[in-house]
RNA sequence: GCCCCGUUCGUCUAGUGGUCCAGGACGCCGCCCUCUCACGGCGGAAACAGGGGUUCGAGUCCCCUACGGGGUGCCA
């Protein structure tokens, strides 16, 4: 089984998990599935600094929310240090590396003097050839880089692309403070947890030219490595914190369910044919690099919309009450409502979910359908409810009480069935009567069938309601 | 500045030299259905960035330009 496929998934724990690192996560668990491999979890906390615990939390709570499972505990990049020093004291000693004691303030004066002549702002090399002993004063550890020729990067995305190493300069692998830098970890943790496979977004591409030297110096075989395009927000810029990228739990908190962005995801950067939607299984079935594209795609939330209304549409019913059960607390406008929901109305609930579930896009849309359920009367209507409770339509409001009053079982089939009687009787069309009734029962003109809402009210609650307008 | 990558309808994409006057999906528009809003059905507008090559033939291969993105850290 050695030969089986590990890809990881290796977040930095400097803020939440993102659309883009989620899809990133998605990829490789895919692959790693497909292959009948693992996915490893590899938290890149080697900038402490930065690093928090909640945002490891964030985390994992993002990908177990998406649905990505790993194989063993997560690895924290920041108790291995220890490791990556003697790596890097390795390097030192088999002259892969040297002591750099440039401060800085130079550091920065020869980028700017490389820029202005044209060459690439990099580190020039002053500490590379100096004698190791005349180093004194604090110093960071170089990477001794060639100087020289060029290193091709195959990639099972990008092809082979070849990076001069002029471009690459002599990175620094331990900082001042002894530290090793990201660099230089990944390398050797990737190595060292027997990484098969690094599938990563293409803003590590130049990275990827740099590991590949430090992979070189210390003799170490290669992973394959597919560089993916990044997702780009709708204005075609790399998604991001600062711009407006929201965390996966954000996605939850609107009500998108799972499945559906899993399915969105899959589909950002990789096709099969004209398949759109697809289970989560299927994907993985299908999923390989050869599918992927190089280009950047574009965050589409009503292509989301889309999808997540299509899942709605095709869950269980039950299924789908316990879900829009659970989301409730995060639902802002539902903050009155009962904490729980009674079993009878939830009974009803599910009866009625067909009708219900087919107008909502996300699992708030839905709760907002049901807004009128929990509405306490008298009913404060809005201004087009108000308008169409004419004269008239109030003393139609009165017969249609009557009328529902005399229903023997109240069920949805007999509740059409008198409302359809009662509009033949009058020679009126449904919707004179249904409209009227929809702005006494909910306070709006704008509701789930009126069947449906009537039926959930229950007749004491509707009858009240319409009386409530009739004698108003 | 230097390097790398990309560019098919608004968006996600199919397309691997002829079957493409470019297909699908979302979105948009119209019609139908209809108790409102939706759902659903039907129909419509909508793209190969530009210019040079190669070839009998190019969305598909090559070059240039433009535009977009990424990288260029003692961040990851």
């Amino acid at each position: 089984m050695s030969s089986s496929v590990v890809t990881r998934f290796p977040p930095s724990p400097t803020g939440f998990l993102h659309i883009g690192g989620a899809r990133t996560a998605l990829f490789n668990w895919a692959f790693a599935k497909h292959h009948g491999g693992i996915m490893l979890l590899r938290i890149e906390d080697t900038d402490r600094g930065r690093s928090t615990k909640q945002a490891v939390d964030a985390i994992f709570e993002g990908l177990e929310w998406l649905g990505l499972d790993w194989s063993g505990e997560p690895v924290f990049q920041h108790r291995r240090a220890g490791r990556h020093v003697e790596i890097a004291e390795q390097l030192l000693r088999e002259g892969a590396a040297y002591r750099c004691t440039c401060a800085p303030g130079d550091i920065e004066a020869m980028r700017q003097r490389a820029r202005a002549a044209g060459r690439p702002q990099h580190y020039d090399g002053t500490c590379r050839n100096r004698p190791q002993s005349a180093a004194a004063g604090p110093y960071v550890v170089r990477f001794k880089a060639p100087q020289t020729g060029e290193t091709v990067i195959c990639d099972r995305v990008q092809g082979d692309v070849a990076i001069a190493n002029e471009q690459l300069d002599d990175l620094v692998i331990l900082r001042s403070d002894a530290t090793p830098t990201y660099m230089l970890s990944v390398v050797v943790d990737d190595h060292d947890m027997g990484i098969t496979h690094v599938i990563r977004g293409d803003d590590h591409m130049t990275n990827t030219a740099r590991q590949i030297l430090i992979y070189r110096a210390l003799g170490w075989a290669l992973p394959v490595f597919a560089h993916i395009p990044l997702i780009h927000g709708p204005d075609g810029a790399k998604l991001s914190k600062r711009h407006g990228a929201l965390s996966l739990t954000a996605y939850r908190d609107m009500g998108f369910v799972p499945e559906a962005m899993r399915n969105y995801l899959a589909r950002l950067g990789w096709s099969h044919g004209d398949d759109e939607i697809f289970s989560t299984e299927q994907f993985v079935r299908w999923f390989d690099l050869d599918g992927v594209g190089r280009s950047p795609a574009r965050f589409d939330m009503a292509r989301l919309e889309n999808l997540n209304a299509h899942y709605l549409r095709c869950m269980d019913d039950r299924e789908l009450l316990e879900r829009l059960a659970a989301h409730l607390p995060v639902t802002d406008f539902a903050t009155g409502w009962p904490s729980r929901l009674s079993l009878d109305l939830k009974q009803r609930l599910v009866a009625a979910m067909p009708a219900l579930k087919e107008r909502a896009k996300t699992l708030s849309d839905l709760a907002r359908t049901l807004e009128f359920v929990f509405a306490s009367r008298p009913l404060k209507l809005d201004d087009k409810a108000q308008t169409l409770l004419t004269a008239d339509a109030r003393a139609m409001l009165g017969e249609t009480a009557d009328k529902l009053e005399r229903i023997e079982v109240w069920e949805r089939a007999a509740i059409e069935a008198a409302l359809r009687d009662l509009a033949a009787a009058s020679g009126l069309k449904l919707g004179r009567i249904a409209q009227p009734l929809r702005a006494a029962l909910t306070g709006t003109t704008v509701s789930p069938g009126i069947f449906d809402v009537l039926y959930i009210l229950q007749r004491d609650e509707a009858i009240a309601r319409i009386r409530d307008q009739t004698t108003a």
